[in-house]
RNA sequence: GGGCGCGUAGCUCAGUGGCAAGAGCGCGUGACUCACAUUCACGAGGUCGUAGGUUCAAUCCCUACCGCGCCCA
């Protein structure tokens, strides 16, 4: 949209996102602007950006997450930092397998199995390639300012060296262990999970009351015992009460008869017992229970493993449940003991069950040989790193829901029985018992020269995103970016990958670079549909980000995510937001193209007139201070905050008022000083709105910014403005909110009787003093603003009108003497309930002012604020009431 | 059971220990005013969940309760 000639207004009346946004993004990239160098001359500022999962396309949700990103990133850059956006995708191996293995099914009827390993992993990768180029496809749409040649992704050859290099310290160190343990086993994709990917949900089962038989306890001795999950009863290896229940007390250290196996077991007393649950008593199954299992090293107990790893009963269950799925088996179960009698009863019970969070399948806890990372010490450094502040969570509240995780950590099951992902780096030896954990494949067996196999399971996908802030920058490389860019500044996330993803790059920084990657953790809520609902894939009602870029454009998509919004809460996609941001593009759109429209020859930006107006200096001292509320917001990153201030000071300030304002003085040949002054204060003003919104809305304002005249520069690389640049411009103080007032009254008048706006109206304004001369300095703007035929302006005692509307604007009294329109019962009516109004704020505030403890104790400036207030609204009563008493004369 | 968040205008949400509490959308009235009808002007609409407490002053801080949501066990 460049225009040759000034004065020529060649611009469409409307924005169009579509023409402007490749246009504008291929320019930045051509420049190289959001290339980062190693640059010594400029304090660096790092965001890593968290890897979205080359799944799938991008939600709305990562929208935001990199729309944040973007905003404190651009801002930076234009502040002079060298500013680096890391970006990169996530292997994701639980979930692409998934897909992958999904759509295998779907496509070709195949399964993984019957590809075969290498076979599968390279339809992975062709899924990768696929789902990488989109995202990232997505993200330039976005607007996404990220530097793209260095993109990394979690399988990269570096990336996988600094997996193989933290796994072997860790392992050397003591950190990393292999063995037999309780773990959480998903049927469904066949592989070991952490705690924290099972979710649990409440559902109602029942409790079963099961009678064990006690042999030596006499005839028809017994103990009833409480069960969710009556098939492990097969695996039972004792039986448990608490050491102080009286009930049971006699039969601790005699035998129970486990019922229909008719397994002799121990009866013993432990502080575990909640003697309070169901029947007291309860039964004992180590293999498949994690409170059990502990109970069972305590004590020393058998481990009888009764279903296997899909969730199917074993040989040692019994013959008549050996191959049975393990819900067949509890019903089975339950109506083998129901004919025996020994089913006491059955009460409806809710407890929470675990799932698979990524397939949703109820998540068997069992023992299994699996790698696990020991995390008690290394959470102690992790958890003092945010309790003295060197990493702070904003908002403040989601630092204790770390900390309480990171207190409450237990050991980390980091192997995989999954084919996509990083290859654990151990080997083992097919001759003697040797393990060899190294970053590079042994030839064969450092001890006995044996053959040597790889473990065939991957990592926890967690495992490689843990080092994404160092292992992006090069490390275990001594690279000069290591050197210049770690540690990053901030990480943007949302709070449900906090024990995920945040804490573990916490304690990988400390444990391998000897700091915490970032200083500060924003947090950001999920992003819902319009009803308040998650988004989901079942639900349908997930919003791509591409399909409202099309429709309102990139700017809008990202106005809608952060206006109105306080970090950390959670936000609703609403369209009619996105909206609200077209039309605000809109909005700024026009006061450019009435700026560019009204420049002439000789404009000349760069010279500053010598004499500025007084609604020039107050816009720039708006402007001066919206630049410091923006400052504050970014500081605290209260993103919507900011936006928020720049919207009214543009909408509301600078287009409803300067502009109009200015339309008159550039109108005006006689004083041609004037209109120069506007025209400079009009670019300058624009400018800088432009500069500070651009990190929220690129395009638009990049587009614009490239029409004003003389730029030296590209917007996004333009210096960011300060406060002190309006330093002897701005002046807040200039009777414009004295003139805003007039004007408002005017109108509230003229719309009272319903005059139409292209009417002029005589109007008399009635003030003493300093009122008096601000009337006169902005007499022409009150004229065409509040459209005067004539304008009276005069001293209190010099009469008043007798037929005339009657307003009240602070300490002026203003006059429209429309005689024959004024129906004076109406006109006493209205100006009554007017007085009454301003009687009950008076009142009130008389009442504070007579209270000597508001006088001796509320600050100064409070009690002066307030007896202005007083004088002015007392001020206010008394020409109401002289005009309803004139009226009824 | 433990912890956290939310409850402010018809809807969705900001916000602050001290002027008469805000926005977007919606609603009403008027206007094709020469940047913009994706607009402009004017207006209606709120006991800031309930009850106590602290304070000169509470929508904001504290306590309890009610309702909604989430996390952990």
């Amino acid at each position: 949209m460049r225009q040759d000639k000034p004065g020529e207004a060649s611009l469409p009346t409307h924005y169009d996102p579509h023409e402007v946004e490749e246009r504008i993004y291929a320019r930045w990239e051509a420049d190289g602007s959001f290339r980062a160098h190693v640059n010594t001359e400029r304090t660096p500022y790092t965001i890593m950006m968290p890897p979205p999962n080359v799944t799938s396309n991008l939600h709305v949700g990562h929208a935001l997450n990199n729309t944040i990103q973007d905003v404190l990133i651009r801002k930076h850059r234009m502040q002079g930092y060298e500013a680096l956006w890391q970006p990169g995708t996530d292997h994701a191996g639980i979930a692409t397998q998934h897909v992958v293995s999904s759509h295998l099914q779907k496509e070709q009827g195949l399964t993984r199995h019957d590809l075969g390993r290498d076979a599968f992993e390279r339809e992975v990768w062709k899924w990768k390639d696929v789902y990488e180029a989109s995202i990232i496809n997505q993200m330039r749409k976005l607007g996404f300012s990220a530097d793209w040649t260095r993109t990394r992704f979690t399988m990269d050859e570096g990336l996988s060296r600094a997996v193989r290099r933290v796994f072997v310290d860790l392992y050397r160190n003591g950190h990393i262990y292999r063995g037999q343990y309780m773990i959480n086993w998903c049927v469904g994709c066949r592989t070991a999970l952490s705690d924290i990917e099972v979710e649990h949900e409440d559902r109602v089962g029942a409790l079963y009351h099961v009678s064990y038989m006690v042999p030596d306890g006499g005839p028809g001795a017994h103990i009833p015992i409480a069960t969710t999950r009556p098939e492990t009863i097969l695996g039972d290896t004792a039986v448990a009460v608490h050491p102080e229940d009286e009930r049971f007390a006699h039969l601790v250290g005699g035998t129970a008869i486990v019922p229909l196996v008719d397994r002799p077991v121990p009866i013993i007393a432990d502080e575990a017992v909640d003697p309070g649950f169901g029947t007291g008593a309860v039964k004992i199954t180590p293999y498949h229970d994690p409170n059990d299992f502990e109970m069972g090293q305590r004590r020393g107990l058998d481990r009888i493993q009764v279903m296997d790893e899909e969730g199917v009963m074993t040989e040692a269950s019994g013959d008549r449940y050996t191959g049975l799925d393990r819900f067949e088996a509890r019903q089975r179960v339950i109506e083998d003991l129901r004919e025996q009698e020994l089913l006491i009863k059955t009460e409806e019970h809710t407890h929470a069950v675990g799932e698979c969070h990524r397939c949703h399948t109820v998540v068997e806890p069992l023992i299994s040989r699996q790698w696990f990372v020991a995390m008690k010490d290394l959470a102690g450094p992790a958890i003092r790193a945010v309790q003295d502040g060197s990493v702070t969570f904003v908002p403040e509240r989601f630092g204790r829901i770390y900390l309480h995780w990171m207190e409450n950590i237990r050991d980390w099951c980091i192997s995989r029985q999954l084919w996509w992902g990083h290859r654990i780096p151990a080997w083992y030896c097919t001759s003697c018992e040797e393990v060899i954990v190294e970053e590079q494949a042994p030839e064969a067996c450092p001890t006995c020269g044996g053959d040597v196999y790889q473990d065939e399971d991957v990592l926890d996908t967690w495992f490689s995103s843990a080092l994404w802030p160092f292992s992006t920058l090069g490390w275990p490389d001594p690279t000069p970016e290591m050197d210049y860019f770690f540690p990053t500044d901030v990480l943007v996330t949302g709070w449900d990958i906090i024990p995920f993803w945040v804490a573990r790059m916490i304690f990988s920084g400390l444990e391998h670079l000897g700091e915490a990657p970032f200083h500060t953790v924003l947090i950001h809520g999920l992003v819902l549909d319009a009803e308040g609902r998650k988004m989901s894939k079942s639900l349908g009602n997930g919003v791509d980000p591409l399909d409202v870029v099309e429709q309102y454009g990139a700017d809008a998509l990202r106005f809608s995510l952060l206006f109105g919004n306080a970090p950390g809460n959670e936000m609703r996609f609403l369209w009619d937001r996105v909206e609200a941001g077209r039309n605000f593009a809109n909005k700024l759109w026009n006061a450019c193209r009435f700026t560019l429209m009204n420049l002439d020859e000789e404009f000349d930006p760069s010279h500053c007139p010598d004499v500025l107006w007084p609604e020039d200096s107050w816009i720039l001292g708006r402007l001066a201070e919206t630049v410091q509320r923006v400052e504050s917001g970014f500081e605290s990153y209260q993103l919507g905050e900011a936006l928020r201030t720049m919207y009214d000071f543009a909408w509301s300030e600078f287009c409803d008022w300067y502009i109009e304002m200015a339309k008159i003085r550039m109108n005006d040949a006689l004083e041609p000083a004037s209109g120069r002054a506007a025209r400079y204060t009009l670019v300058r003003v624009l400018g800088d709105t432009l500069k500070l919104l651009h990190p929220i809305i690129p395009f638009v304002t990049e587009e614009m910014w490239s029409a004003l005249p003389d730029r030296q520069t590209t917007l996004i690389e333009a210096q960011w403005p300060r406060a002190s640049d309006y330093a002897g411009l701005g002046d807040a103080e200039t009777g414009m909110a004295t003139l805003q007032d007039v004007v408002r009254t005017i109108r509230n008048l003229r719309a009272e009787v319903n005059l139409p706006p292209a009417t002029s109206v005589p109007v008399i304004l009635s003030a003493t003093g300093d009122a008096r001369d601000v009337l006169h300095t902005f007499e022409h703007l009150i004229h065409a603003l509040a459209r005067v035929s004539e304008l009276d302006i005069r001293d209190e005692d010099s009469g008043r009108p007798k037929q005339a509307l009657t307003g009240v604007a602070g300490n002026i009294q203003v006059f429209l003497p429309l005689e024959g329109v004024i129906d004076v019962a109406a006109e006493r009516d209205r100006l009554s309930k007017k007085r009454d109004e301003a009687l009950g704020h008076l009142d009130r505030s008389e009442r504070k002012l007579a209270d000597d403890n508001f006088r001796t104790r509320a600050p100064e400036a409070v009690v002066e604020r307030e007896k202005a207030r007083r004088d002015e609204l007392r001020a206010e009563v008394e020409h109401l009431e002289l005009r309803i008493r004139e009226l009824e004369s």
